[in-house]
DNA sequence: ATCAAATATATGTACATACATATAAACATA
DNA sequence: TATGTTTATATGTATGTACATATATTTGAT
Protein backbone atom coordinates (compact mmCIF):
# COMPACT_ATOMS: atom_id res chain seq x y z
CA UNK A 1 0.00 0.00 0.00
CA UNK A 2 1.06 3.42 -0.47
CA UNK A 3 1.00 5.93 2.29
CA UNK A 4 1.79 9.20 1.50
CA UNK A 5 1.70 12.61 3.40
CA UNK A 6 1.74 16.00 1.47
CA UNK A 7 4.52 18.10 3.17
CA UNK A 8 3.68 21.08 1.15
CA UNK A 9 0.53 21.18 1.97
CA UNK A 10 -1.64 23.77 4.03
CA UNK A 11 -3.27 20.96 5.63
CA UNK A 12 -1.30 20.48 9.35
CA UNK A 13 -0.04 16.93 9.03
CA UNK A 14 -1.18 15.46 12.08
CA UNK A 15 -5.17 15.99 9.95
CA UNK A 16 -3.40 14.51 7.31
CA UNK A 17 -2.19 11.31 9.11
CA UNK A 18 -5.05 10.82 11.33
CA UNK A 19 -7.09 10.65 7.52
CA UNK A 20 -4.67 8.25 6.73
CA UNK A 21 -4.69 6.20 9.43
CA UNK A 22 -8.91 6.39 9.20
CA UNK A 23 -8.30 4.78 5.68
CA UNK A 24 -6.01 2.03 7.08
CA UNK A 25 -8.56 0.89 9.82
CA UNK A 26 -11.45 0.63 6.77
CA UNK A 27 -8.25 -1.81 4.83
CA UNK A 28 -9.91 -5.10 5.44
CA UNK A 29 -6.13 -6.25 5.81
CA UNK A 30 -6.17 -4.61 9.35
CA UNK A 31 -9.83 -5.62 9.79
CA UNK A 32 -9.41 -8.75 11.88
CA UNK A 33 -7.71 -7.25 15.33
CA UNK A 34 -3.96 -7.28 13.24
CA UNK A 35 -1.67 -4.71 14.35
CA UNK A 36 -0.77 -1.66 12.20
CA UNK A 37 3.11 -1.06 12.11
CA UNK A 38 4.67 0.43 14.54
CA UNK A 39 4.59 3.94 15.74
CA UNK A 40 8.79 4.29 14.75
CA UNK A 41 8.97 2.77 11.43
CA UNK A 42 5.42 4.37 10.34
CA UNK A 43 6.43 7.91 11.35
CA UNK A 44 9.70 7.13 9.40
CA UNK A 45 7.69 5.94 6.56
CA UNK A 46 5.46 9.17 6.37
CA UNK A 47 8.02 11.45 7.10
CA UNK A 48 6.74 12.74 9.95
CA UNK A 49 8.05 12.70 13.71
CA UNK A 50 6.50 10.20 15.80
CA UNK A 51 4.88 13.13 18.36
CA UNK A 52 3.17 13.95 15.36
CA UNK A 53 1.86 10.66 14.60
CA UNK A 54 0.59 10.00 18.38
CA UNK A 55 -1.25 13.43 17.77
CA UNK A 56 -3.05 11.91 15.38
CA UNK A 57 -3.33 7.98 17.15
CA UNK A 58 -4.24 9.49 20.43
CA UNK A 59 -7.29 11.01 18.72
CA UNK A 60 -8.58 8.08 16.94
CA UNK A 61 -7.88 6.15 20.33
CA UNK A 62 -9.90 8.81 22.12
CA UNK A 63 -12.77 7.99 19.81
CA UNK A 64 -12.26 4.43 20.34
CA UNK A 65 -11.24 3.09 16.63
CA UNK A 66 -7.71 2.10 17.80
CA UNK A 67 -6.79 -0.02 20.67
CA UNK A 68 -2.86 0.92 21.65
CA UNK A 69 -1.19 -1.79 24.14
CA UNK A 70 2.24 -1.28 25.43
CA UNK A 71 5.19 -3.38 24.41
CA UNK A 72 2.85 -4.86 22.14
CA UNK A 73 1.46 -2.87 19.34
CA UNK A 74 -1.73 -0.95 18.31
CA UNK A 75 -4.31 -2.28 16.46
CA UNK A 76 -8.05 -2.09 15.13
CA UNK A 77 -10.73 -1.61 17.77
CA UNK A 78 -13.55 -4.34 17.28
CA UNK A 79 -16.22 -2.99 15.67
CA UNK A 80 -19.21 -2.77 18.18
CA UNK A 81 -22.43 -3.62 16.68
CA UNK A 82 -24.11 -0.99 18.31
CA UNK A 83 -27.80 0.60 18.11
CA UNK A 84 -26.05 4.13 16.84
CA UNK A 85 -26.78 2.88 12.91
CA UNK A 86 -30.53 2.49 13.67
CA UNK A 87 -29.94 6.61 14.61
CA UNK A 88 -29.01 6.99 10.74
CA UNK A 89 -32.36 6.42 9.00
CA UNK A 90 -33.34 9.69 7.30
CA UNK A 91 -36.32 10.86 7.63
CA UNK A 92 -38.60 8.82 4.96
CA UNK A 93 -36.90 5.65 6.12
CA UNK A 94 -38.07 6.65 9.98
CA UNK A 95 -41.46 7.10 8.78
CA UNK A 96 -41.94 4.40 6.87
CA UNK A 97 -40.13 2.57 9.34
CA UNK A 98 -42.81 3.49 12.01
CA UNK A 99 -45.31 3.25 9.23
CA UNK A 100 -46.05 7.13 8.59
CA UNK A 101 -46.92 7.62 5.18
CA UNK A 102 -45.51 11.01 4.26
CA UNK A 103 -47.13 13.97 2.21
CA UNK A 104 -45.07 16.46 1.32
CA UNK A 105 -46.73 20.11 1.06
CA UNK A 106 -44.21 22.63 0.56
CA UNK A 107 -40.53 22.52 -1.03
CA UNK A 108 -38.52 25.53 -1.85
CA UNK A 109 -35.05 25.66 -3.64
CA UNK A 110 -33.31 28.48 -3.18
CA UNK A 111 -29.93 30.43 -3.20
CA UNK A 112 -28.94 32.66 -0.51
CA UNK A 113 -26.49 34.34 1.26
CA UNK A 114 -25.99 32.21 4.88
CA UNK A 115 -25.98 33.74 7.60
CA UNK A 116 -23.12 33.54 10.51
CA UNK A 117 -23.92 30.38 11.96
CA UNK A 118 -24.39 28.53 8.35
CA UNK A 119 -21.28 30.35 7.52
CA UNK A 120 -19.54 29.72 10.19
CA UNK A 121 -20.31 25.64 10.27
CA UNK A 122 -18.92 25.77 6.40
CA UNK A 123 -16.03 27.37 7.18
CA UNK A 124 -16.88 29.83 3.93
CA UNK A 125 -17.82 33.77 4.09
CA UNK A 126 -21.44 34.77 4.23
CA UNK A 127 -20.24 36.38 0.47
CA UNK A 128 -20.67 33.05 -1.01
CA UNK A 129 -23.79 31.83 -1.75
CA UNK A 130 -25.39 28.19 -0.63
CA UNK A 131 -28.20 25.94 -1.39
CA UNK A 132 -30.99 25.90 1.11
CA UNK A 133 -33.67 24.03 1.08
CA UNK A 134 -36.92 24.27 2.78
CA UNK A 135 -39.75 21.58 3.12
CA UNK A 136 -43.02 21.43 5.01
CA UNK A 137 -43.70 17.33 5.86
CA UNK A 138 -46.21 15.58 7.45
CA UNK A 139 -49.29 13.27 7.10
CA UNK A 140 -51.71 13.41 5.03
CA UNK A 141 -53.88 15.09 7.68
CA UNK A 142 -51.44 17.58 7.52
CA UNK A 143 -47.81 18.67 7.80
CA UNK A 144 -46.38 18.37 11.22
CA UNK A 145 -42.78 19.54 10.34
CA UNK A 146 -40.61 22.00 8.58
CA UNK A 147 -37.16 21.61 7.93
CA UNK A 148 -34.30 24.00 6.58
CA UNK A 149 -31.50 22.82 5.19
CA UNK A 150 -28.11 24.15 3.80
CA UNK A 151 -25.34 22.50 1.83
CA UNK A 152 -21.82 23.24 1.22
CA UNK A 153 -20.84 24.20 -1.86
CA UNK A 154 -18.13 22.05 -1.65
CA UNK A 155 -21.50 19.42 -2.51
CA UNK A 156 -21.78 20.22 -5.89
CA UNK A 157 -25.79 20.27 -5.71
CA UNK A 158 -27.04 22.36 -8.13
CA UNK A 159 -30.75 23.28 -7.12
CA UNK A 160 -32.10 21.39 -10.35
CA UNK A 161 -32.44 18.02 -8.34
CA UNK A 162 -35.61 15.80 -7.66
CA UNK A 163 -35.76 16.21 -4.10
CA UNK A 164 -38.82 14.60 -3.36
CA UNK A 165 -36.21 11.53 -3.65
CA UNK A 166 -34.99 10.62 -0.57
CA UNK A 167 -31.88 13.22 0.33
CA UNK A 168 -29.18 10.86 1.08
CA UNK A 169 -29.58 8.96 -1.71
CA UNK A 170 -29.29 11.92 -3.84
CA UNK A 171 -25.93 13.08 -1.73
CA UNK A 172 -24.93 8.92 -2.17
CA UNK A 173 -25.64 8.05 -5.38
CA UNK A 174 -24.96 11.16 -7.71
CA UNK A 175 -22.45 13.24 -5.51
CA UNK A 176 -20.96 10.86 -3.56
CA UNK A 177 -21.17 12.19 -0.66
CA UNK A 178 -21.60 10.16 2.51
CA UNK A 179 -23.04 11.58 5.67
CA UNK A 180 -20.66 9.92 8.57
CA UNK A 181 -20.82 12.04 11.24
CA UNK A 182 -23.93 13.99 12.34
CA UNK A 183 -24.23 15.90 15.90
CA UNK A 184 -27.65 16.94 16.67
CA UNK A 185 -29.05 19.44 19.39
CA UNK A 186 -32.62 19.20 20.64
CA UNK A 187 -34.94 21.61 22.37
CA UNK A 188 -38.20 23.22 22.92
CA UNK A 189 -39.02 26.24 22.18
CA UNK A 190 -41.90 27.90 21.71
CA UNK A 191 -43.20 28.91 17.81
CA UNK A 192 -42.65 31.98 16.10
CA UNK A 193 -45.59 33.19 13.31
CA UNK A 194 -43.79 32.26 10.38
CA UNK A 195 -43.41 28.50 11.74
CA UNK A 196 -46.89 28.33 13.45
CA UNK A 197 -48.44 29.29 10.30
CA UNK A 198 -46.74 27.02 8.18
CA UNK A 199 -47.26 23.94 11.03
CA UNK A 200 -51.17 25.49 11.04
CA UNK A 201 -50.71 26.21 15.18
CA UNK A 202 -51.12 29.16 17.19
CA UNK A 203 -47.91 31.28 17.45
CA UNK A 204 -46.70 30.03 21.39
CA UNK A 205 -47.85 26.74 21.10
CA UNK A 206 -44.42 24.61 21.75
CA UNK A 207 -42.80 22.73 19.12
CA UNK A 208 -39.59 20.43 18.92
CA UNK A 209 -36.80 22.14 17.69
CA UNK A 210 -33.64 20.15 16.56
CA UNK A 211 -30.35 21.17 14.85
CA UNK A 212 -28.32 19.29 13.25
CA UNK A 213 -24.76 19.27 11.85
CA UNK A 214 -23.28 16.57 9.23
CA UNK A 215 -20.28 15.81 8.45
CA UNK A 216 -18.59 13.33 5.64
CA UNK A 217 -16.06 11.00 6.23
CA UNK A 218 -13.29 13.74 6.66
CA UNK A 219 -15.21 15.28 9.30
CA UNK A 220 -16.10 17.98 7.11
CA UNK A 221 -19.13 19.82 7.04
CA UNK A 222 -21.86 19.21 4.34
CA UNK A 223 -25.71 19.93 5.67
CA UNK A 224 -26.54 22.44 8.37
CA UNK A 225 -30.41 21.19 8.87
CA UNK A 226 -33.07 22.69 11.29
CA UNK A 227 -35.96 20.80 12.36
CA UNK A 228 -39.63 22.43 13.95
CA UNK A 229 -41.78 19.75 14.90
CA UNK A 230 -44.84 20.14 16.07
CA UNK A 231 -45.34 18.92 19.80
CA UNK A 232 -46.84 16.07 20.32
CA UNK A 233 -46.60 14.62 16.80
CA UNK A 234 -43.31 13.51 17.29
CA UNK A 235 -40.89 11.78 19.53
CA UNK A 236 -37.06 10.93 19.58
CA UNK A 237 -35.99 7.68 20.77
CA UNK A 238 -32.54 7.00 21.40
CA UNK A 239 -31.20 3.74 22.73
CA UNK A 240 -28.03 3.54 24.52
CA UNK A 241 -26.25 0.82 25.95
CA UNK A 242 -23.30 0.96 28.19
CA UNK A 243 -20.44 -0.84 27.32
CA UNK B 1 -5.63 28.46 44.71
CA UNK B 2 -2.69 26.39 45.24
CA UNK B 3 -1.96 23.79 42.40
CA UNK B 4 0.31 21.24 43.11
CA UNK B 5 1.98 18.10 40.85
CA UNK B 6 4.26 15.58 43.12
CA UNK B 7 7.34 14.74 40.67
CA UNK B 8 8.22 12.15 43.26
CA UNK B 9 5.18 10.22 42.41
CA UNK B 10 4.54 7.71 40.82
CA UNK B 11 1.64 8.77 38.98
CA UNK B 12 2.56 10.16 35.42
CA UNK B 13 2.62 14.16 35.36
CA UNK B 14 0.16 13.85 32.61
CA UNK B 15 -2.65 12.65 35.03
CA UNK B 16 -1.70 14.40 37.72
CA UNK B 17 -2.46 17.44 35.12
CA UNK B 18 -5.51 16.01 33.72
CA UNK B 19 -6.89 15.01 37.54
CA UNK B 20 -6.03 18.70 38.47
CA UNK B 21 -8.01 20.24 35.53
CA UNK B 22 -10.64 18.43 36.19
CA UNK B 23 -10.80 20.25 39.86
CA UNK B 24 -10.37 23.45 37.93
CA UNK B 25 -13.10 22.29 35.86
CA UNK B 26 -15.60 21.89 38.95
CA UNK B 27 -14.24 25.25 40.57
CA UNK B 28 -16.82 27.96 40.45
CA UNK B 29 -14.01 30.23 39.79
CA UNK B 30 -14.10 28.78 36.34
CA UNK B 31 -17.43 27.84 35.96
CA UNK B 32 -19.51 28.25 32.41
CA UNK B 33 -17.01 30.27 29.97
CA UNK B 34 -14.08 32.18 32.23
CA UNK B 35 -10.88 31.44 30.89
CA UNK B 36 -8.25 29.25 32.18
CA UNK B 37 -4.47 30.20 32.89
CA UNK B 38 -2.46 30.21 29.48
CA UNK B 39 -0.72 27.58 28.95
CA UNK B 40 2.53 28.71 29.36
CA UNK B 41 2.36 30.29 32.37
CA UNK B 42 0.15 27.04 33.99
CA UNK B 43 3.28 24.66 32.82
CA UNK B 44 5.38 26.80 34.75
CA UNK B 45 3.21 27.09 37.71
CA UNK B 46 2.90 23.25 37.44
CA UNK B 47 6.69 22.72 37.00
CA UNK B 48 5.79 20.63 33.70
CA UNK B 49 6.40 21.30 30.07
CA UNK B 50 4.22 22.79 28.00
CA UNK B 51 3.69 19.34 26.11
CA UNK B 52 2.97 17.65 29.04
CA UNK B 53 0.27 20.16 30.37
CA UNK B 54 -1.05 19.94 26.29
CA UNK B 55 -1.12 15.75 26.94
CA UNK B 56 -3.80 16.40 29.43
CA UNK B 57 -5.79 19.65 28.13
CA UNK B 58 -6.35 17.82 25.00
CA UNK B 59 -7.79 14.76 26.79
CA UNK B 60 -10.65 16.96 28.27
CA UNK B 61 -11.27 18.71 25.35
CA UNK B 62 -12.09 15.42 23.74
CA UNK B 63 -14.50 14.98 26.32
CA UNK B 64 -16.12 18.17 25.57
CA UNK B 65 -15.10 19.58 28.97
CA UNK B 66 -12.78 22.37 27.51
CA UNK B 67 -13.00 24.71 24.65
CA UNK B 68 -9.72 25.75 23.80
CA UNK B 69 -9.49 29.07 20.62
CA UNK B 70 -6.47 29.70 19.31
CA UNK B 71 -5.04 33.39 20.23
CA UNK B 72 -7.66 33.32 22.89
CA UNK B 73 -7.89 31.24 25.70
CA UNK B 74 -8.99 27.92 27.09
CA UNK B 75 -12.67 27.92 28.45
CA UNK B 76 -15.19 25.47 29.81
CA UNK B 77 -17.48 24.48 27.97
CA UNK B 78 -21.41 24.96 28.42
CA UNK B 79 -23.91 22.94 29.91
CA UNK B 80 -25.70 20.59 27.92
CA UNK B 81 -26.20 17.54 28.92
CA UNK B 82 -25.14 14.87 26.08
CA UNK B 83 -25.82 11.31 25.42
CA UNK B 84 -22.77 10.19 24.43
CA UNK B 85 -23.37 6.66 25.21
CA UNK B 86 -19.61 6.28 26.07
CA UNK B 87 -19.66 7.78 28.66
CA UNK B 88 -22.93 7.08 30.44
CA UNK B 89 -23.26 9.88 32.81
CA UNK B 90 -25.76 10.31 35.59
CA UNK B 91 -27.93 13.78 35.72
CA UNK B 92 -25.45 14.79 38.95
CA UNK B 93 -22.39 13.09 37.15
CA UNK B 94 -22.41 15.08 34.36
CA UNK B 95 -23.42 18.65 35.80
CA UNK B 96 -20.54 18.19 38.27
CA UNK B 97 -18.30 17.22 35.57
CA UNK B 98 -18.95 20.36 33.83
CA UNK B 99 -18.74 22.43 37.41
CA UNK B 100 -22.19 23.17 37.06
CA UNK B 101 -23.78 23.03 40.80
CA UNK B 102 -27.09 21.14 41.50
CA UNK B 103 -29.37 22.63 43.76
CA UNK B 104 -32.20 19.90 44.65
CA UNK B 105 -35.38 22.11 45.38
CA UNK B 106 -37.65 19.17 46.65
CA UNK B 107 -37.31 16.35 47.46
CA UNK B 108 -40.23 13.81 47.53
CA UNK B 109 -40.36 9.71 48.39
CA UNK B 110 -43.57 8.20 48.21
CA UNK B 111 -45.15 4.37 47.70
CA UNK B 112 -47.58 4.37 45.11
CA UNK B 113 -49.83 1.81 42.94
CA UNK B 114 -48.35 2.03 39.55
CA UNK B 115 -50.49 3.53 36.68
CA UNK B 116 -51.12 0.96 33.63
CA UNK B 117 -47.61 2.66 31.86
CA UNK B 118 -45.80 2.01 34.88
CA UNK B 119 -46.83 -1.43 36.03
CA UNK B 120 -46.71 -2.23 32.42
CA UNK B 121 -43.16 -2.05 32.11
CA UNK B 122 -41.91 -3.27 35.45
CA UNK B 123 -44.55 -6.31 34.26
CA UNK B 124 -46.11 -5.84 37.72
CA UNK B 125 -49.92 -5.26 38.81
CA UNK B 126 -51.33 -2.31 39.93
CA UNK B 127 -52.14 -3.72 43.07
CA UNK B 128 -48.27 -4.22 44.43
CA UNK B 129 -46.97 -0.15 45.75
CA UNK B 130 -43.84 0.94 44.19
CA UNK B 131 -41.53 3.13 45.41
CA UNK B 132 -41.94 7.09 43.51
CA UNK B 133 -39.41 9.59 43.41
CA UNK B 134 -39.45 13.40 42.78
CA UNK B 135 -37.31 16.08 42.23
CA UNK B 136 -37.34 19.79 41.46
CA UNK B 137 -33.64 20.19 40.44
CA UNK B 138 -31.65 23.05 39.27
CA UNK B 139 -29.12 25.78 39.10
CA UNK B 140 -29.11 27.89 42.45
CA UNK B 141 -30.39 30.48 40.48
CA UNK B 142 -33.87 28.29 39.86
CA UNK B 143 -35.31 25.48 38.98
CA UNK B 144 -35.42 23.57 35.42
CA UNK B 145 -36.34 20.31 36.04
CA UNK B 146 -38.88 18.26 37.34
CA UNK B 147 -38.31 14.72 37.82
CA UNK B 148 -40.34 11.56 38.45
CA UNK B 149 -39.09 8.10 39.59
CA UNK B 150 -40.54 5.17 39.81
CA UNK B 151 -38.36 1.85 40.61
CA UNK B 152 -38.82 -1.99 40.23
CA UNK B 153 -39.64 -3.75 44.00
CA UNK B 154 -37.31 -5.93 42.68
CA UNK B 155 -34.69 -3.17 43.32
CA UNK B 156 -35.26 -3.59 47.03
CA UNK B 157 -35.01 0.31 47.69
CA UNK B 158 -37.03 1.22 50.89
CA UNK B 159 -37.42 4.74 50.43
CA UNK B 160 -35.06 5.62 53.76
CA UNK B 161 -31.92 6.13 51.20
CA UNK B 162 -30.34 9.39 51.15
CA UNK B 163 -31.33 10.56 47.54
CA UNK B 164 -29.23 13.47 47.78
CA UNK B 165 -26.31 11.05 46.91
CA UNK B 166 -26.35 10.51 42.95
CA UNK B 167 -28.85 7.51 42.60
CA UNK B 168 -26.81 5.28 40.31
CA UNK B 169 -24.34 5.39 42.84
CA UNK B 170 -26.85 4.43 45.39
CA UNK B 171 -28.37 1.45 43.49
CA UNK B 172 -24.45 0.62 42.54
CA UNK B 173 -23.16 0.51 45.80
CA UNK B 174 -25.91 -0.27 47.93
CA UNK B 175 -27.68 -2.03 45.82
CA UNK B 176 -26.02 -3.99 43.43
CA UNK B 177 -27.90 -2.95 40.45
CA UNK B 178 -26.36 -1.75 37.48
CA UNK B 179 -28.20 0.34 34.98
CA UNK B 180 -27.18 -0.98 31.38
CA UNK B 181 -29.55 -0.15 28.93
CA UNK B 182 -31.53 2.90 28.21
CA UNK B 183 -34.29 3.66 25.90
CA UNK B 184 -35.60 7.05 26.11
CA UNK B 185 -38.14 9.18 24.00
CA UNK B 186 -37.85 12.69 23.85
CA UNK B 187 -40.75 15.20 22.87
CA UNK B 188 -41.97 18.68 23.37
CA UNK B 189 -45.31 19.71 25.46
CA UNK B 190 -47.08 22.25 26.71
CA UNK B 191 -46.19 22.64 30.43
CA UNK B 192 -49.64 22.12 32.55
CA UNK B 193 -50.49 24.19 35.48
CA UNK B 194 -48.88 21.23 38.38
CA UNK B 195 -45.14 21.43 36.06
CA UNK B 196 -45.85 25.18 35.19
CA UNK B 197 -45.92 25.75 39.05
CA UNK B 198 -42.70 23.77 39.63
CA UNK B 199 -41.05 25.20 36.94
CA UNK B 200 -42.25 28.39 37.64
CA UNK B 201 -43.33 29.14 34.16
CA UNK B 202 -46.72 29.66 32.42
CA UNK B 203 -48.78 27.35 32.31
CA UNK B 204 -48.78 26.55 28.03
CA UNK B 205 -44.93 27.36 28.16
CA UNK B 206 -43.38 24.94 26.16
CA UNK B 207 -41.38 22.07 27.78
CA UNK B 208 -39.17 19.36 26.81
CA UNK B 209 -40.35 16.20 27.86
CA UNK B 210 -38.56 12.82 28.38
CA UNK B 211 -39.07 10.02 29.39
CA UNK B 212 -36.42 7.17 30.02
CA UNK B 213 -37.08 3.17 30.33
CA UNK B 214 -33.56 2.30 32.19
CA UNK B 215 -32.85 -2.13 31.95
CA UNK B 216 -30.24 -3.79 34.06
CA UNK B 217 -27.61 -6.39 32.90
CA UNK B 218 -30.04 -9.06 32.03
CA UNK B 219 -32.27 -6.40 30.82
CA UNK B 220 -34.74 -6.18 33.08
CA UNK B 221 -36.74 -3.22 34.31
CA UNK B 222 -35.26 -1.08 36.93
CA UNK B 223 -36.21 2.76 36.27
CA UNK B 224 -39.33 4.41 34.56
CA UNK B 225 -38.20 7.73 34.90
CA UNK B 226 -39.83 11.30 33.41
CA UNK B 227 -38.14 14.14 32.99
CA UNK B 228 -39.88 17.74 32.68
CA UNK B 229 -37.25 20.40 31.29
CA UNK B 230 -37.78 24.27 30.96
CA UNK B 231 -37.30 25.47 27.19
CA UNK B 232 -34.16 27.34 26.64
CA UNK B 233 -32.40 26.61 29.36
CA UNK B 234 -31.99 22.89 28.20
CA UNK B 235 -30.47 21.73 25.83
CA UNK B 236 -30.60 17.90 24.59
CA UNK B 237 -26.78 16.27 22.24
CA UNK B 238 -26.25 13.53 20.67
CA UNK B 239 -23.57 13.10 18.32
CA UNK B 240 -23.75 9.78 16.09
CA UNK B 241 -21.64 7.95 13.68
CA UNK B 242 -22.54 5.68 10.72
CA UNK B 243 -20.03 2.63 11.10
C1' DA C 1 -12.47 60.49 14.15
C1' DT C 2 -11.51 56.58 11.04
C1' DC C 3 -9.32 53.00 9.13
C1' DA C 4 -5.11 50.45 8.43
C1' DA C 5 -0.92 48.58 10.36
C1' DA C 6 1.78 46.90 13.97
C1' DT C 7 1.84 44.33 18.29
C1' DA C 8 0.62 41.47 22.15
C1' DT C 9 -1.33 37.18 23.47
C1' DA C 10 -2.55 32.47 23.40
C1' DT C 11 -3.13 28.37 21.11
C1' DG C 12 -1.58 25.34 16.98
C1' DT C 13 1.91 22.67 14.63
C1' DA C 14 6.18 20.13 14.35
C1' DC C 15 10.61 18.25 15.39
C1' DA C 16 14.51 15.89 17.82
C1' DT C 17 15.67 13.52 21.73
C1' DA C 18 15.96 10.57 25.89
C1' DC C 19 14.65 7.37 28.93
C1' DA C 20 10.84 4.32 31.19
C1' DT C 21 8.13 0.23 31.12
C1' DA C 22 5.03 -3.61 29.77
C1' DT C 23 5.08 -7.79 27.05
C1' DA C 24 6.65 -11.72 24.62
C1' DA C 25 10.20 -14.39 22.90
C1' DA C 26 14.82 -16.21 23.20
C1' DC C 27 18.16 -17.91 26.15
C1' DA C 28 20.48 -19.90 29.99
C1' DT C 29 20.52 -22.36 34.30
C1' DA C 30 19.34 -25.93 37.78
C1' DT D 1 11.90 -30.38 31.75
C1' DA D 2 10.88 -26.51 34.24
C1' DT D 3 12.04 -22.07 35.56
C1' DG D 4 14.23 -17.91 35.95
C1' DT D 5 16.91 -14.22 33.10
C1' DT D 6 18.01 -11.57 29.41
C1' DT D 7 16.80 -9.22 25.26
C1' DA D 8 14.07 -7.36 21.55
C1' DT D 9 10.11 -4.69 20.63
C1' DA D 10 6.63 -1.25 20.92
C1' DT D 11 4.27 1.96 23.36
C1' DG D 12 4.41 5.47 27.44
C1' DT D 13 6.30 9.60 29.53
C1' DA D 14 8.61 13.96 29.43
C1' DT D 15 11.38 17.93 27.97
C1' DG D 16 13.04 21.81 25.16
C1' DT D 17 12.75 24.35 21.22
C1' DA D 18 11.04 26.94 17.23
C1' DC D 19 7.96 28.92 14.42
C1' DA D 20 2.91 29.54 12.61
C1' DT D 21 -1.49 31.60 13.07
C1' DA D 22 -5.94 33.42 14.83
C1' DT D 23 -7.78 37.15 17.68
C1' DA D 24 -7.98 41.41 20.14
C1' DT D 25 -5.74 45.58 21.34
C1' DT D 26 -2.94 49.39 20.55
C1' DT D 27 -0.78 52.49 17.69
C1' DG D 28 -0.23 55.54 13.84
C1' DA D 29 -1.25 57.89 9.64
C1' DT D 30 -4.70 60.33 7.02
Amino acid sequence: MKLRIDHKSHVPLHLQAEELLRNLIRDPQFADGKFLPNEVDLAKELAISRTTLRQALNKLVYEGLLIRKKGIGTKVAEASVSSKSKNWLSFSQEMQARGIPIKNFELHVTWVYPDEAVANFFDITTQKKVLKLERLRGRPEGPFVYFVSFFHPRVGLTGEEDFKRPLYEILEKDYRVVANLSKEEISAKAAGKFIAGKLEIEPGSPILFRKRFVYDQGERPIEYNLGYYKADSFVYTIESRRE
